[in-house]
DNA sequence: GCATTATTTTCAATGCTCGAAAAAACAAGT
DNA sequence: ACTTGTTTTTTCGAGCATTGAAAATAATGC
């Protein structure tokens, strides 16, 4: 069952829960436009804020007295968040490299550190250790924000199990099958989550663009990989694991070119960057792939392909053409308005550009509905980065101080 | 905004549709067993009932006095829905033929229609027109039931548009892009909603084996088109278009064998009647279907190969690898538990299996997460009667009847 | 007829929302 | 300096749906 019983302690949640996102989504807002967006009125407006101010969630913005356009009535105190009322730690784990971010409760980034992950690394150290340890290290640089960290969010690429507590395959050496996320979350005694990196592009680049809070958006990461994370209109974080795929993964062709992943003939062995020099340096379809290909030999052959290299060329039409198909192939299961190229693969889209198209063109249901806006976007980082740090957030908004119990009304008033 | 301001009108909404839920899916229930059911106290079970009584949306059973084993306390008073409550039309419109019934609010068949339909007919007269003549028809048959008629739903094939009141595609002749819904909505001044078959059909698969609502299913019909709905676990049933699919005409090879929708190289062209027929026969791919094929030729190609004819074995070969990988791209972006086959096509099963599960044997999900279960069904006939029906019964529960303000509590007792 | 048992209802308390009215905090005009 | 107008915010009482506990109801068993 998906659906509870209601009661006053769920319509407390709830309504909480919409001003907290309403101030997540827009930033600082008065009361009253904080009750005409959330559709609550002034009475409890008043009520839910003075809970969320007693319980320093949240705080009343000295307003710059600088503030330009002088307004005629009682002047508009804005609400904003705590930003000491919770920190997260973030940790994006890539194949050869993490990095671990401490951020507020206001989404300001408060340190990071940078970890370069060989190989090797989590063979001679269990992955949940080594995290561990970085989070003390944290922890001494920023004492004082650590004590009220409220939660563990990682990014991490592969396939999730179920519940979303371990990865059960994995690009990242020796990660899959280790239950790091369980033995953080024994460490710390915090929440711990597993987001799958594909699916955090796609929320990222959401926030990043607001316009697209409205659209169905598959967005394409191109680059060492190929991923693929799906958004609906409307909602402003998707649901438990909706929105994840395996798209890189996807068949492109029966027994075709060896992938990372073991399998033969994912669209990732064709269009990521191994993928696409395999198929120009006519390297054979059935050789292993490099661990990991330096970024000057992609970047290269991008440009080699600009100026009219012919085996270049022929690459990213190739690769071009497994993204159109897979993209095409997707779209008898999910249909959306607006398909974004993200990463390195981005620099690379009007080359592929065509295959892309031509094969969109294929599907019945672009005949229907029309071709999908695509639109390219080279920076992933950011997006990821923004991504995760939205949903670790918005589920210390949701799920902890939504549901906090009221603190007896009109007890304690802040008289400053 | 998917999230909406609550309060106690919504609480009211949320519990009522509970017990209306609980009662469409376990049939006649106690107070006390509806209190366990759903969570709610007995206190609120007897308010809740009690209104529901009032407005004569369900009734206390009398229970049949031979009621076998004598229990000790109190004897259980049972509520069931009242059958004259609420009426529903429902249509089923397929390539050569439709369906109207009409049932009441406890889901039992009142009367039925059968309706053959020419290729030219809705080019001689306007489907809308049609459908409101035929429920005219049924009114005049029916003249007590149709007057407290309060929802008309229809099962179709095609591609609904985004807010689901007309066809975009359909391969029912002339039926995209007239506005039949709205018309019927306008003659009946009643809600009308469009379903698509292949959604149906995995909804109602799922109410006739109730052991499926914990898994995720892709419900695969195979027989004059191919089609899929996905369902997903806890659900009820699925909200607004989620769980369609386009499955038939996703692309199974590139440049392929010419389908009746145009395109070329859909699954359906390899794997429905038609497509198994071509091969079978060695007519070129690229002949166009016919529109229809008689049952009879594809039962006997099914004989010929299940006695070992070579090329019938071969076209069902060529069936099941393009359902096989079809499956198997799908599962990149929904990786469900159980694949069930219905139809025609599911009589074929065995001699496609191996394909398939090949195919699907190729995918990463697959090698991660394991095979899911495989299960044929012949008839799909009385699934999808038994979504449409769930659906329509549903929504009147959920939309109208939760919805429904409270009868000043207490005033009217029946004293019965 | 009385004890036992299970179901259902009643009752008072709780907690949330809402509309309307009042209070607060400022700008502008006199 | 004081009044008026404007906009934001709070207060107040009413309404409503929930809940736990206690009471009432309706049967069986002895």
């Amino acid at each position: 069952m998906t659906r509870f019983v209601s009661d006053s302690d769920s319509v407390r949640r709830q309504n909480r829960g919409l001003v907290l996102s309403a101030l997540r989504v827009h930033g600082p807002l008065s009361r009253t436009v904080l009750a005409s967006q959330t559709g609550l009125s002034h009475a409890s407006m008043t009520a839910i804020t003075q809970d969320l101010l007693a319980q320093h969630i949240v705080t009343e913005l000295a307003e710059t007295p600088s503030s330009d356009a002088k307004a005629r009535g009682r002047p508009a105190v804005r609400i904003g968040f705590n930003r000491t009322a919770a920190y997260a730690a973030l940790f994006e784990i890539e194949v050869s490299r993490a990095r671990l971010s401490l951020v507020d409760y206001g989404g300001t980034l408060v340190d990071r550190i940078d970890l370069p992950l060989a190989p090797t690394l989590f063979a001679t150290i269990a992955p949940g250790e080594f995290l561990r340890e970085r989070i003390e290290y944290l922890g001494k640089r920023n004492p004082v924000e650590t004590k009220t960290l409220r939660r563990i969010a990682i990014s991490v690429q592969g396939i999730l199990d179920r519940d979303g507590r371990s990865l059960k395959w994995s690009p990242i050496a020796h990660l899959a099958g280790t239950p790091f996320a369980d033995s953080l979350a024994d460490a710390f005694d915090l929440p711990v989550t597993l987001y799958k990196r594909g699916r955090l592009l796609a929320e990222g680049t959401r926030w990043l663009n607001p316009e697209l809070h409205d659209a169905s958006v598959a967005t394409v990461f191109v680059g060492s990989t190929v991923a693929m994370g799906m958004t609906f209109p409307g909602e402003i974080l998707g649901r438990g694991n909706e929105g994840t795929t395996e798209f890189g993964h996807m068949n492109h062709m029966p027994n075709g070119a060896l992938c990372r992943c073991g399998m033969r003939g994912c669209i990732e062995a064709y269009a990521s960057d191994y993928g696409v020099l395999r198929t120009a340096y006519s390297v054979p379809e059935t050789t292993t792939p490099a661990p990991s290909v330096p970024p000057q030999q992609y970047d290269d052959l991008i440009q080699r392909a600009e100026t009219g290299d012919r085996s270049a060329t022929h690459a990213f039409n190739i690769a071009g053409r497994a993204i159109g198909f897979g993209l095409s192939r997707m779209m008898a299961v999910f249909d959306p308005s607006h398909i974004l190229i993200v990463g390195p693969g981005a620099r690379s889209f009007e080359l592929m550009r065509t295959e892309i198209e031509t094969a969109l063109a294929g599907a019945l249901v672009c005949r229907v509905n029309g071709l999908p806006a695509i639109i390219a976007y080279r920076d992933e980082k950011e997006p990821i980065f923004r991504g995760l740090m939205m949903k670790a957030l918005n589920e210390i908004d949701q799920a902890e101080f939504a549901a906090l119990p009221t603190l007896s009304r009109g007890v304690e008033r802040s008289t400053g």
